[in-house]
DNA sequence: GAAGCATATTGGTACGTACCAGATATGTCA
DNA sequence: TGACATATCTGGTACGTACCAATATGCTTC
């Protein structure tokens, strides 16, 4: 048996639904989880403890164990065979997750410090083209949001953004400045918060305007993304253009989702 | 109350935990609040009758509405919000699911007649790259499978990939073109599913072998697109390069994932 | 009319039990 | 020694109960 089932097991046990430490119980649970596998201790396909045994071991329902280790399964750190077992997924497979990370947060990870220039923040009606896509009305205000965004100093992309703010609202380049990151400034401000998006990805010719401020010559290949971003509520909050120079790699997870 | 609850609800119950009718019960009503939803007869951010209600209603537990209500959730049909309820995701949501499709799969969803041109069918010795991004022995037997791939007749990419397949595995190109599609193939015959994938994008010039392949000048933008397939066992079964032309596109659905 | 508060409703978490289904090890018998 | 049945692991599904937490609603109060 595992190394797990011999450490004490203190989660700091809050009793049955009263999630006095905070997080609830399976969410501490994957999180100790998670900390054994990414620590190293627990090798690539590396077969875990039974849900029964870990249950027993830390004194809560099956139930709870299943629920992290669903969480750790969905982000591609476990996976789970019927009549075997559930095992520590290859680290190859862990290094590469992707979730709605800001470009900051993404940069971070990858290990390269992230910057941004502030080419224009602007209010203005929003075109057919804009409305469509944003569900609202033409001609409704939205705010532009233009930069650039720079790896350890270098331009390596263009993100030009365009978002539906409630009624009124508004901010200025100072603002973003300030705050550092757009999401956090959103969210904090306005109280948006994005829940998915929806991405598009294809590649463009740098035009004239994109090549000189991203450093490349007109006619190099770029890699366009387009994104939707939803609300809480579903609701498209922001219509994202980004371009990004040829060595800028953007990496995904997709997940088998079969019917069976 | 909503419509759902008015209807006879008989989705041929198989008792507790007797799952004779094939599919598990969450499944069924996951396919029924499914079609109901696609057929259009629930409109965008509609609400659900409550989970209580829905499981009194099939007489089921509630339970298993909820497994029900997180896949449809997963794959971005449904949201739930505490305390308000669960609500119908607006088209637009819908309509961009993606998944580990086959090429030619996703291509009919887009209403595209999928096509593909076998340029060759090898078995050779990997090198030190292939081994690397497959985790295997350099020289190791590789089968490498290189197509043209075409949507209406028009070529729209060039797949190139590198197969893992058991030990005096083997099919040629004859193979290929009876199976129709190489994933059925592989599954059929050797057993390999796939479970999920790692994706990275990025943009690259065409060189003279791409121009003249998929008909466009030498230096125009194509979308590169690698591929590592991971079958059950999470290992790496396949490594994938894709080239499409600047007119595909390639959408994806990233989910917000809050550690919280 | 506006503000504050109690209450009912909703999803979220956690407990428990039971049985099914796939995989593996164990044994027995030919 | 080999083939086949069996016991027993594993995760997967389904049932039930209870309570917490966020939201919405209605009522009271000012």
């Amino acid at each position: 048996m595992a190394d797990l089932l011999d450490e004490t097991g203190d989660l700091e046990l809050a009793g049955p639904a009263a999630t006095q430490s905070g997080a609830p119980l399976y969410r501490q649970l994957a999180a100790k989880l998670r900390a054994e596998i990414e620590s190293g201790s627990r090798g690539s396909n590396e077969l875990l403890p039974s849900e029964r045994d870990i249950a027993v071991h830390y004194a809560m329902s099956r139930d709870t164990v299943r629920k992290a280790v669903r969480l750790l399964e969905e982000q591609g750190l476990l996976y789970s065979e019927q009549g075997r077992g559930t095992f520590v997924a290859p680290s190859s497979v862990r290094e590469m997750s992707r979730f709605l990370d800001s470009f900051s947060q993404d940069t971070e990870k990858r290990g390269g410090v992230a910057g941004q220039t502030i080419v224009l923040v602007e209010q203005l009606p929003a075109n057919l083209a804009i409305a469509g896509v944003l569900k609202i009305e033409p001609r409704q205000t939205v705010t532009r949001v233009k930069r650039i965004r720079t790896i350890d100093g270098a331009p390596v992309g263009i993100h030009d953004t365009y978002l539906v703010l409630p009624l009124g609202a508004a901010f200025t380049a100072e603002d973003l400045v300030r705050s550092g990151s757009l999401y956090r400034l959103l969210a904090t401000r306005f109280g948006l918060n994005a829940a998915e998006g929806l991405e598009s990805l294809s590649s463009v010719a740098a035009n004239a305007e994109d090549a000189s401020q991203l450093g490349v010559a007109i006619g190099a290949p770029l890699l366009l993304c387009e994104r939707i971003t939803l609300s809480e509520r579903r609701q498209p909050m922001e219509y994202c253009e980004m371009k990004y120079v040829s060595s800028y790699r953007y990496t995904t997870r997709v997940n088998k989702f079969s019917q069976k």
